[in-house]
DNA sequence: GCAGATCCATCTTTAAAAATGATTCTTTAA
DNA sequence: TTAAAGAATCATTTTTAAAGATGGATCTGC
């Protein structure tokens, strides 16, 4: 009873996910010198090496690329075969999914308040991050998914479009013409979510088609602190509408409504393409397009 | 680090194939209070029951039939891994085929000439048997695949033809007009393979053609067997020119061909439509079709 | 109906594997 | 120069798997 096992598959993706041994130790509930020994035993069984070793981590060797989409392909299949024929025929697994700021705020409360106590014994996990961050996570198996700002063009991904948003300016309640302001040229203090952030390049686009670039800016990293600065008027800031919905009928903010064209921003859920899809992941979707 | 593995499938569908604790524990080479243990610890993780147990051995249950494919695809699917990454890049793992008696004698040794020397790292079992038992066998995920006589109409299975092959009769190389003696109804003894040989119906046919039935008849397990006597005078038999051929042309045997109707048998090799081809596989039925 | 053969479950013991904790070495950041 | 972070190594403990022996139940041939 030798041989290559699921576990140790798991325990590679994890270390590849992590790019580092200490990360995915502490992930598994583990130690690192476990995952350690367990990741040299498994390079010494296929003969290769999977991972260079550095001062700062580890990362994949072309080998180690090969084997990953197996080591998923595997995990996947594992947790359906447990689904289908586990006792109480509960879906089972693990679920990765990331999210634009955005929308973990104003749409995954919902969605997630309707698939987590359907399926308990899913271990779910949202991770956050910008789209270009997210895309590359799915590229790499690192989430099973994640909703970004669309469109998407990759060959690798496929995209179900999920939600539509409205981008508006926000401002505080005592701005009444927060556009005027604007033809005018006085650009009052613009909060950003982070780099890297998609509406950043719409926000770039609407000043520009003003003849105004984006100057006096300022970089925030959550979004109830951003809103609380426009709250407290500070400055404006842009984003989707349903995030500060509840915002607006507190009246702790005024919104600005822009043209259509500069204010739909499509939010999609991208998977790639080669990736079986886990029941977890499956029930995830059914959840996502009976909205 | 818990949970279910691959190890512990591949021990579930031993059983399953073997129908039998005991004698898959042999397989595995371990002993037998292991296997019962081991799975009624998968048992206890499923939280379901996956054999009835009983006096000769356990059979399937409902959920075990559901696990079953997925045991097989996880299984296959680390093969694939294995050789996708291994060192040198070698085929590996099990390849289990079926073959009527008569195509492995005949068919196979040039085969595995060319297929084994090429593949060193996999393991190969072949397992002969009639064409009904062999289906039966490939159905039930016992076997990779199998050469049955054709033609296949089942659902499940999708066939690749092989071998075509032309029936004969076979005499000592005294007879020298067989077929007078069957019309004029002189049946002498014929040596049949084997009950459920798909060759048997044709050779019923045959004499069916001519008014006569299928009597006098010596069933005997062996080919080799079946080819001394007819030699050494005590009967007559059918089967492909293949197997005789080189009997023949040592003066053992002679042959009196048949009308084509009811010479052609071909041979295919089946497989279930929905298991996936491990490499091993696949390297195999590309050596079948390369001839 | 009795002896022997199968077959599975259970229990105890032994061997192998995995996990842990402590330590060392190296490099990068402060 | 000192921390800090990351990985390898090693001794130790814990856990898990394997082995071997035994018992009960059932079937087979005599």
């Amino acid at each position: 009873m030798i041989g290559m096992n699921v576990s140790d598959l798991n325990l590679f993706a994890a270390v590849a996910r992590h790019g580092s041994i200490t990360k995915a130790a502490r992930r598994l509930n583990t130690v690192q010198s476990n995952v350690t020994t367990r990741l040299r035993l498994l390079e010494e069984e296929l003969g290769v090496s999977l991972f260079q070793r550095h001062h700062h981590g580890v990362t994949l060797t072309r080998s180690g690329h090969e084997l990953l989409p197996y080591a998923h392909q595997l995990d996947v299949l594992l947790q359906k075969a447990k689904c289908a024929v586990s006792a109480d025929g509960a879906t089972r697994g693990s679920l990765r999914v990331g999210s634009m700021e955005t929308t973990a705020a104003a749409r995954l409360p919902a969605l997630l308040r309707r698939y987590v106590p359907a399926h308990r014994e899913v271990d779910v996990a949202i991770e956050t991050g910008t789209t270009r961050a997210l895309t590359q996570a799915v590229l790499e198996y690192r989430l099973d998914g994640a909703f970004v700002a669309g469109p998407v063009e990759l060959d690798e991904l496929e995209h179900t479009p999920s939600f539509v948003e409205e981008l508006v300016l926000v401002s505080s309640p005592e701005h009444k013409s927060i556009t005027d302001a604007l033809e005018q040229g006085k650009i009052p203090k613009m909060f950003v979510f982070r780099v890297g952030c998609s509406y950043r390049q719409k926000l770039e686009r609407f000043l520009a088609g003003r003849g105004l670039n984006l100057v006096n800016q300022l970089e925030m990293g959550t979004l109830e602190g951003i809103i609380g600065c426009v709250s407290a008027g500070l400055g404006i800031t842009m984003m989707p509408f349903s995030v500060v919905e509840r915002h607006v009928k507190r009246g702790e903010v005024a919104i600005h409504r822009l043209a259509p064209d500069d204010a739909r921003v499509e939010t999609v859920f991208i998977m790639r393409r080669d990736m079986i899809r886990s029941p977890a992941l499956e029930a995830f979707l059914s959840v996502i397009s009976s909205q």
